[in-house]
DNA sequence: ACATTATCAGAACATAAGTGCTAATTATTA
DNA sequence: TAATAATTAGCACTTATGTTCTGATAATGT
């Protein structure tokens, strides 16, 4: 049996999420027949048959419009919502804990849910809350709430990035550029001028995805 | 006719609900009949029809299941979001187009929804695109989103402002004081020197509630 | 080319399910 | 209390709708 949906299928599936949008009700498979304008209604239901063996759909049986999807279920809720958790404060002389892979239960300690365009598909987002005024120069003021999603990788030269300078025990809110074993910090604010630290001094602790203010 | 929902209609009512949230379809009438021990159809019929009347619910006639709960609809997709009107860009040497009470389908360009949480309850939020360097002393970057909420009074003092100085034709965002006929703006990296300028020479636009960065 | 599987067509069937009608019963109101 | 409206009961009817069967056609692998 192939993965993939047929386009036949495909357009089912499609048919029967917007029908689900504009009544609120599912269709039958009749609806499915002229909407799709298949020949026959046992096309439709052997087709939906194999969406349900995808697991892409429920049906339940000698129901009229016993028709369930399972994706929608948990996406429909939130259409374009992502829950977010909040990792406690980030400030100048503080450790910032970095979530692992699943222990968002332990350290949670509150979570928002925010638009998926602020995060932009990437994964893993989390939020630190800023305390104190030390992130001035990176356009970041008290109270502000800063989205960072964890990097395993050297950042790229420009990314903004969260940053701790190991002999200060300092982080701070920096594009980050890396050359020759040195790492230059720039501030947000162009007019301040850069850090230059040994590239061992400087461990960064996340990548900033996007900085949210609520006044 | 009775204006509340009588016992039996409150029954039909949150069995609807129930079923909806176990199944996702809605169910028959002879579903309710049996979840509500209703001796006849008809008289599901009956009372379908009355909070159809009520406005409680919509049916499509001879559809099966064809029952769409209407107070659901609208609160049930979007709990606690806020569909927010972006209303073009903010700049240094522009003038700020400020939303009439219902004029937002004319000059709306675009909308976000967002979490209730960063309007806080305040009616009447828009969006403005940041273009440009120049709110960089308040803590504001190109391209950011500031939320801003329509002001008819003066604002308090303290309460950041998008403030329109007549005389030089230039918006910034900076925290309000007024004292004796003289506004004083005081930006929000407070290592930078605050503006006098006459009263009367100042507009406020608007009342600075949110900044939304995404990087 | 052949075998096998996936998909499509058409029709008939059985029942799931909305509707309509009449009468009985229970509130409400005058 | 009488009258009117609201609600309930029971039943029959019609349509809406899922199911099934057989065969045809297309896609795929050997």
């Amino acid at each position: 049996m192939k993965k993939e949906l047929s386009s036949r299928q495909k357009n089912i599936l499609s048919f029967i999420e917007n029908f689900l949008e504009e009544h609120h009700y599912p269709p039958t498979i009749r609806d499915i027949q002229q909407g799709c304008k298949i020949s026959s209604t046992s096309v439709v239901d052997y087709n939906l048959r194999i969406l349900k063996e995808k697991g892409v759909l429920n049906r339940a049986a000698e129901v009229s419009r016993g028709i369930e999807l399972v994706n929608n279920n948990t996406e429909k809720a939130n259409p374009n919502l992502i829950e977010i958790p909040i990792m406690g404060n980030i400030a100048a002389g503080q450790p910032l804990h970095i979530p692992e892979s699943n222990d968002w239960t332990n350290s949670q300690v509150d979570s928002v849910s925010l638009p998926a365009f602020l995060t932009q598909g990437k994964q893993n987002v989390f939020g630190v809350k800023v305390k104190g005024e030390s992130m001035i120069d990176a356009l970041v003021a008290d109270g502000d709430l800063v989205l960072l999603e964890p990097i395993s990788r050297k950042p790229n030269n420009g990314e903004m990035v969260a940053a701790l300078i190991k002999d200060q025990n300092e982080i701070t809110l920096k594009h980050f550029f890396i050359k020759n074993g040195t790492v230059t910090l720039q501030p947000a604010n162009s007019s301040m001028k850069p850090i230059e630290v040994d590239a061992e001094n400087v461990q960064v602790q996340g990548k900033v995805v996007g900085v949210i203010r609520s006044i």
